[in-house]
Parts: structure tokens; C-alpha cells; sequence
DNA sequence: GCTCGACGTATTTTCGAAAATTTGCTCTTG
DNA sequence: CAAGAGCAAATTTTCGAAAATACGTCGAGC
């Protein structure tokens, strides 16, 4: 699920095929996971018994995941973990919504018959895995990153005819920055208090792209800042906002 | 004029105190100012000899150039100066206008005092830099380095206030980009060509700006359009678009 | 004449140790 | 008792060489 999509590295992507680019994704992905919680130092030598790699492809990712904001560092006192607050989510969230507003605008102008069936095709594999979980009635991780997987599969499918490469990474590179405090929700188990109907946002979503009505940026938006506000307030802050 | 303003690596930036730092800003400028001709590959070994570095730091600022969309790479077969093509200009100047409008709007709806005076402050210095060039003539390279300088800090200040770290960032991002085809083009010696009264634009721009009318927004994304459609036109496209 | 494989070279990627710098502690001094 | 100098340990950063991989050339086979 991580290191997958979206990412414009190696041609067509695949598996990583250099120390490096797995360093990068295993990284990312315990990030993200919250393996390692947000603002932890994270120690070279640590790093390297982890995954047991060398020094070099370690600061390559390093580096790499610090462009995206998922790691920070000072000149000579290493890396972390780069904190989460109040009002990096909610930057998060804006910006998210600024770049995925206008890219699905510009995917409903230029989308194409593909396009539409690229939406319908990911939301029902979205809506697949969400029966499945609801059924089993427990939530094993792998499933979890199923579903994280077809989600984000369907809101790249909404927005991929805009024809511009940079809207569509800064889009990926949003959701993975978002998905650091989604996931760590999950896990904590406030599942249950979700009075949240997710599909029947996704559906109203899809369903306004579709007629090409710009009440999709609109819902699109509302689907944004709703998942924001739920994550926000189920957080204690150490020091409020 | 490269590595400084914008960057949040070191707290209050200043001189490259890591080696990895230093060969950051070096490469950066020699791409920015087409020492490295786009699509040229970047090989390690001349690198090395060039800057007098090892591999370590290299690769580490070749990966961050990578994500700055400088540079590109495919998994073994090493580095290369990111290609330039019409597409990728236009991507870059709309994309640069979606961040800057919405930047812009929300400086404008925070902006104080402070805000204001930094504009016209850095408006007046754009155009001593300007006026000065004007009189002597010629054009040394220094002086076009100061007035890049120059030029950036004004934008910057137009849209300081929009209190969105990744806006921001992003919209310095996005600067040197545009600055990889701007600069050749002023080598090149279009200059005298120029018919453009860019000051006046600048101008019309800070006055919108602090009548805090929505003008300001559609006169910038006109500045960087205009910007966009002269240089190319103004460079032979091996294929066309 | 053309394709394909083997081989030597060029280049990238990775490693582990050396150098440089920070951090924490102790001991002095005022 | 606070402030600071001086060390030792921990940590990051850099290096140069080793390993892995790609590239180009040449020759054999069809």
C-alpha cells in the first residue's frame, strides 16, 4: 500500500530494486503505521539494525521523506519523526482540498468514457472490501491496508484526467501525509463511535463527478474537512492547537 | 540567491554547514542557470570531481533535487537534469498560479501592517535593482543574481501572510522552477527584445494587493502567464509540444 | 545480413570505518 | 549553589573502496 502508486520514480513502478527505494518504502510505511510516533528521533544505528542496511541508503530515504514532510531534521543532530499538530492537519487538509478541487474540475472537463468507468470500477471495489469488513465484523491489519489501498485508489480515479502530473503528486503526496493520522485512529479503536456513513459520501461524491455538477468539489471538500474535524477531536493535544 | 530563502531545514537557514547541504545549493544553481543542460545526465564521478565531494553527499542532494522535480532518475542507471517541454512549463506556471490566487486571497484577508510594509518594501527594492541596471547597461551576472533576489522577495512578500506553511513552500518550489527557464532565456539575450514593462506589472499587482481587491489575483496569474507565453515562444522546441 | 550471447568497461549502489560534531557528565570556580 | 570548562561517549556525516549492475562491442550462429 505504501511506496505504491503515484510515485514517479522508476518508470512503471514495482518492486524495489534498490536498498534505497526499500529503505524509503519500509520507512515510510512505519511512519505511517505509527511504528514510529510523531517527533521521535529516529537513530541511524537504530535504523540500521531494523533493517538491517547500511548508512548511505538510510540517509537517501531519509532525505527523500523529509521533501514530503513526513521527517524533519536539524544539520547535525539527525532525524525525526516530524510532529503532527493541530495546525499541520489543518494545512493539510486545506491545501488537500485546494489541489484536488481544481484537479477535479479539470478531470471532469477532460474526462472521458475510461475515465468514468476507471471511477465506477474503483468505487465498487472500495464498497467490496467495506461489506467484507463490515460482515467479518473484525478488522485484521491486512485488511485495513486493503482498504486503504482502494480508497485511495478511487480518489486518484476522480481526479486522474486532470493532465497535470504535479497536481496529481502533490495529491499522493497529501494523502499519505493525511493518512499518518487516519491510520493511527483506526487502530485505536474508536471504530465503533463512527456514526460516519463513509460510502454514502464516497457514492454522492461519484455520482456528482459523474453528471460533471460542481457539487463534487463542493462534497469532496465537505468529505475532507468532516474526516479532519473526526481525527482532530479524537486526538488530546499536549499543548491545545 | 539559491539555497536561501524558503528552506526549512536549517532554522534560519544560513551558510551550508554539512557538505551534503553545500552540494545541494551548488547543483541546484548549476541547473537553474543551465550550467546542466536539461535531460543532460548528471554523472557521480564528474560531480565529484567538480565539487570535490564524495558519493554520500551527492546522492543525498541529487535525491532532494529529484523531489524538487530538478532532477530525475531511474532506478540503476543513475541521475539526469529533469527534461524541460512546453507541458511541463505550462504545468508548472498553472500549477504555480493555483498555489499563489490562494495564497494571495488569504495574505490579503490576514495581512497587517507589517504585511503591507514588507510589500512595498521589497517592491522598492526590486526597483532601485531595476532602475540601476537600466542606467549602466550592461547586465554582469551578479547584478542579474541580485535582481532574482530581488524579484523573489517580492513575490514572497506579496503572499507572506496566507499562514500556510506547505503554500508556501510550495510556492518557492515552484519559483525555481520557473527560474530553470526564466534565467537561460536572459543569457540568451532576448533582452533588448523585451517590450514588456514588467515594473508596471509589478506595480499593478501591489496596488490590487493593498486595496485588498480580488484584481490582485487575476493580474498575478496574468504576470505569470504572460511570463510563460514569451519564454517559449522564445525557445526552439526539438518536437513540438 | 541480422540476432543473440559473452565479455570487458563504465557507472551506480552499498558498505564499514574514519572524521567531525553534538550531548551529557563531572569537576572546578566564583 | 549556579555557571562554565573540559572530557568521554554517542551520533551524525563523510570518505574511499568493494560489490552489483548496466552498457557497448565483438564474434558466433543462423
Amino acid at each position: 500500500m505504501a511506496g505504491a502508486a503515484g510515485d514517479r520514480r522508476n518508470a512503471s513502478e514495482g518492486e524495489p530494486v534498490t536498498l534505497g527505494e526499500s529503505a524509503y518504502q519500509r520507512l515510510r510505511a512505519d511512519i505511517v503505521v505509527g511504528t514510529f510516533k510523531a517527533g521521535e528521533p529516529l537513530r541511524l544505528e537504530a535504523l540500521r539494525q531494523r533493517y538491517g542496511l547500511s548508512f548511505s541508503p538510510l540517509r537517501e530515504a531519509l532525505m527523500r521523506l523529509q521533501s514530503e514532510r513526513l521527517v524533519s531534521s536539524t544539520a547535525l543532530r539527525g532525524f525525526s519523526v516530524a510532529p503532527l499538530s493541530r495546525s499541520e492537519i489543518e494545512d493539510a487538509t486545506e491545501t488537500r482540498i485546494l489541489i484536488e478541487s481544481e484537479a477535479l474540475r479539470r478531470s471532469m472537463r477532460n474526462g472521458d468514457d475510461d475515465w468514468e468507468a476507471g471511477i465506477v470500477a474503483a468505487f465498487h471495489a472500495l464498497n467490496l472490501q467495506v461489506e467484507r469488513q463490515r460482515v467479518a465484523g473484525t478488522v485484521e491489519a491486512a485488511d485495513l491496508f486493503a482498504m486503504e489501498e482502494r480508497h485511495h485508489h478511487f480518489h486518484q480515479a476522480l481526479i486522474a484526467h486532470c493532465n497535470s502530473p504535479r497536481l496529481l503528486e502533490l495529491a499522493d503526496q497529501l494523502y499519505v501525509e493525511t493518512q499518518r493520522y487516519r491510520l493511527p485512529n483506526y487502530f485505536g479503536g474508536t471504530l465503533g463511535k463512527r456514526r460516519r456513513d463513509a460510502a454514502a459520501e464516497h457514492r454522492a461524491i461519484m455520482d456528482a463527478t459523474l453528471r460533471r455538477s460542481d457539487d463534487a468539489v463542493r462534497l469532496l471538500a465537505d468529505h475532507y474537512r468532516k474526516t479532519a474535524e473526526i481525527i482532530e477531536a479524537s486526538i488530546e493535544w499536549p499543548t491545545p492547537k
